[in-house]
DNA sequence: ATTATCTATAGATCTATAGATAATGC
DNA sequence: ATTATCTATAGATCTATAGATAATGC
């Protein structure tokens, strides 16, 4: 209700800002147990204890490190919103995956965090690993609508399943070419990539497409 | 030279093998930093002075992880080698693919914790990091082997850059499917989503062997 | 009075090693 | 004599907190 603009309120969320920022940087070069908290009063400039005033315990400010990486993220992701008729599917397809490709590579701290936190598995999860798999779940639903949108309703009536398990393997090639550009950054032909894996979604849609049809 | 059978030597060896062990578990639970000595003492049960012994530095330690259990592994691999003129390429690849799942999801210490270094950047590179990228690089090699046999000679000659764009697609989407089935293990179709990405890759191989034909 | 930061430190855990001891081979 | 393991510990680093202090708003 109040307004909260006054100079106290303000330059706690810069102090907040900046330990996040760090941590997401330490995290993304060296993992979760990597990133220590003195790792990160190092970088922040603030001690331990705004580190643990602000968050509470690492466990969590990492949690907070995907949350606020992804949201920073999202005004830049790819819209897998259905498109207009009258768009090409492959145009899309393309589009978007090179948008994908670009918004990872600017903003990289979220993915990488978050996938080698799915890789792990720990007795006790933490926060920010479920915190990821919610987000994903999140991107999934809006790619296997997409996928719905463009499919024929042959197909979808035919075999149900195809959207969900086209967005999944789209995610899945997106997330593998993501750790091989995260690998070798300076070598990898990221674009011509991209392109292939575009143009192999749709000729496997095209290729169910035609064997559902053959069936009729 | 020597026999190097007595029981000493065999003791020795046994000792190594439990510290690998515990090590390669531990580091596919938790990462790299969070394998830390002391919990590799206690699930091989042998002290850290022998592990120290044994494998000088915890580096080191994480290195041999990876290359034990890529050894372990390799008699299961799935063959790239080129199939015998008669055989379906979309049959190789299923078998293919369906192989690299099963044999992943048997032994898969090596590929957590490889794929989560791949996905790390630290100033200092480890030792494990290096020893997985070499792993990659021949697997992929491999891979494009296979794919310049399989593919018509005219797209070839007027791309060649395409075997070893499939190759590098077909490891990042296997990549990246299992990473999806090392987060969700209980509720993936991961067979449905291999037989998928045979699909596509067969599908866009035929695609680009089409347009070069008609370009003809 | 409230909020955020500071200094200082507790207590656990980390990597690594020193030096004694045990097991075996020569 | 050699090889492998043991106990014990050094010294660094870890997460987290206590309690003092500073900055601001009421």
């Amino acid at each position: 209700m109040a307004p909260k603009t006054d100079r106290r309120t303000q330059h706690s969320a810069e102090s907040r800002r900046r330990i996040l920022r760090a941590a997401a940087e330490i995290s993304a070069e060296r993992g979760y147990d990597g990133t220590s908290v003195a790792l990160v009063t190092k970088r922040s400039g603030l001690p331990a204890s705004s580190v643990y005033w602000h968050f509470g315990s690492k466990d969590e400010l990492l949690a907070e490190v995907i949350e606020h990486s992804y949201r920073e993220w999202l005004p830049d992701r790819p819209r897998w919103e259905p498109p207009e008729p009258g768009t090409d599917r492959i145009d899309h397809l393309r589009r978007a995956l090179r948008e994908a490709g670009q918004s990872f590579a600017e903003r990289p701290e979220f993915m990488r965090l978050g996938l080698m936190l799915l890789l792990e598995r720990r007795a006790e999860e933490p926060a920010a690993r479920a915190r990821f798999q919610r987000i994903r779940e999140e991107m999934l639903a809006a790619m296997g609508e997409w996928w719905a949108a463009v499919l024929p309703p042959d197909l979808l009536e035919r075999r149900p399943e195809v959207p969900a398990l086209l967005a999944r393997l789209n995610m899945a090639a997106s997330d593998g070419l993501y750790a091989m550009s995260a690998a070798e950054p300076d070598t990898l032909d990221i674009d011509a990539l991209q392109e292939l894996l575009a143009l192999a979604l749709d000729s496997v849609a095209d290729r169910l497409a035609r064997e559902v049809a053959a069936d009729l």
